[in-house]
DNA sequence: CATGAATGAGGCTTCATTCAT
DNA sequence: CATGAATGAAGCCTCATTCAT
């Protein structure tokens, strides 16, 4: 049977397919058999629109780059500035960053999985989305060390590490099968974890 | 030239050379030639000690396994029932965890990138890997909380996903290329962080 | 964009973008694509002129058998039959020769290179046109030897093959990059070849 | 079934296979399924050998460089200095370059076919081939003139095309299916012609 | 135990051809 | 007539695995 689709949908359709393949079995093991069969679509429609299989994953990334980019918008635009709200202006940042990785798991599955080891292109884009979202939070840290909220003796680079390590390992375990945890309860222990760490008030030493 | 080795010192040459390629090249590229032209042996040879590729990978992992089960006992072993020294257990713990990713890179970063996409029997082991590592460092939280070190509102489950996605992230950082930051000053940091969070003094709201 | 054009002025075109394209590529590496994309004309306009890719060459052979078969006309009506005129009319049968196969390049080109990989259908078709070529040259031998221009001794199919041979050589020779001998200072040193040999006069043995 | 040869045996098998079906079907057109299924032995065979199709044919073009450089080195030792035998000698000559076409067709038909149109690296080899073999004709030429058995006003040059493209001719004639000519009687006739055109004796214009 | 030639399924890609618009 | 998206057979090549030596 044959369809007739316009370029744009049709090729949507293919990036759609290989995020799916993609994010089940990994860059290498998805073949365009897969694709295509996902898609429903003929080997040679795919080489209509992909000069490559490399192509596709480019494409793939290229849709996770605009969705981040947009979401790193949306995040620039938000304000620590006034004190009184800082709290949950965090909860508020803290819950649009896991419902994002959370709406777009899949993608996130590719691009935190096969980061290395596909092509030097491919990496560079991908530290670059990645550089842009660190270097924005780095940025935030900083901000509420000038308005005294966060104490600083502590690296901003350190405290970037220790909040993407904790959103993506969050994400991750999120994306693998298993109960996942409730994100709003988790931001509330985040939120109480970071302004006040782990320590019992009562522990003396 | 023909050389002739006992089983098990072939055995282990030839998951070295699976570890080294894999670790650059990633499961799927790295090929049965890659591997036995690190080891330097025969084609054939290698199916005298390996059924399959799977076969290889999956000696990878228990040779992970392995290290790690040693790394969790001694962790295991190690007491926080002093209330002087929680602190300096606390960062010895650390500083080990650290210096065990910093030793195995090639085989964390097998470990930690392929972690789905390469067979169900395979997924299950590394499940199985990581649980036996959260559950001691949950345990190890519930240790805390009952000697009144750290507070008990606290979800022992979130901490164990801060503690392991900052550790998983430092580890991954350190391996992709980059400057690697100094593991001592990131201990510290990371005591100061988990003791009191980020909030400064003077704050008041 | 849509141009109508009538279907000889189309077929024509289409015709001529093939000579240019197989000239170039050779039979096999020109594909449709090639030839729609130098004719500047859709995917589907193609088939509507053409059954498939041999259809065009067949039709691309069919023109220059054309052009052939008027050369051949042109050729047969030349008269050898004044004996004063033999030499002067030989030089312009060769010269008219060379023009011929210097004017089509390009369809000289596809006719001598894929002489025989392609199908068997054509290669009947081209040895066709080759043998009314050689018949009229063997024809013209005969002729000759009758008015008692040429020695009776010699095979006319071996003049012939000589006589073939060189040409052929010749513009092939022509076709190929490099130096371009002078049509004319060929046809002169050709005849002086046909008439008397290589034998240096003063030469007994 | 699985049949074990040398390296070399195996190689040559596959370049037999390679030179008869190139010479059937054109470069292009063969397959790598077709030489494989000609030489009996498994697609992945073939690439244990070579590492693509064009390695195969810079291979079988190696063969017919070597057997002409054969061929040629037998030629240069051949002497015309002797007068008395400048007649036998060129018949000799012309019979053995007659013979060597004849013994390697297969190979012939690919080297004069598919001279243009495969790859620049090809081309290269081809022309210094053919170049090898036009100088030292040439050279031939110039000796001849030399002692005075040839003309000194025709051109080495186009005794030299009118020698090859005679050659050549009669190889694809001969090549093709159909009547092939007696080899002696060619080469008698050649030398008639050669020594003395096509001029009969009595004409007297 | 060790070797490496041989195998063939399967992956990526091209391209002649079809057909809905 | 014209268009160009869609199709799928077939080509080239890779590589895990086998087996005769």
């Amino acid at each position: 049977m044959r369809t007739i689709l316009d370029k744009e949908t049709r090729k949507a359709q293919l990036v759609d397919a290989a995020i799916k393949v993609m994010a089940s079995k990994g860059y290498r093991s998805a073949s365009i058999s897969d694709i295509i069969s996902e898609a429903q679509v003929a080997r040679g429609t795919f080489y209509l629109h992909f000069s490559s299989k490399l192509d596709v994953f480019h494409a793939v990334m290229d849709r996770y780059v605009q969705l981040f980019e947009a979401r790193v918008r949306t995040e620039v635009a938000r304000s620590y500035d006034n004190p009184l709200s800082v709290r949950s202006s965090m909860r508020e940042s803290l819950l649009d960053w896991l419902r994002f990785f959370s709406e777009h798991k899949d993608l996130a599955k590719i691009v935190f999985r096969e980061a290395n080891a596909i092509d030097p292109d491919y990496e560079e884009r991908c530290y670059k989305l990645l550089e842009a979202c660190f270097a924005h939070w780095r940025e935030a840290v900083v901000r509420l060390q000038k308005i005294g909220f966060v104490r600083r003796d502590l690296d901003p680079e350190f405290l970037n590490m220790g909040f993407s390590g904790l959103l993506i390992h969050i994400v991750l375990r999120r994306i693998i099968p298993g109960p996942a945890p409730d994100l709003e309860s988790i931001v509330d222990q985040w939120i109480a974890f970071i302004e006040s760490g782990v320590k019992a008030k009562g522990w003396l030493l």
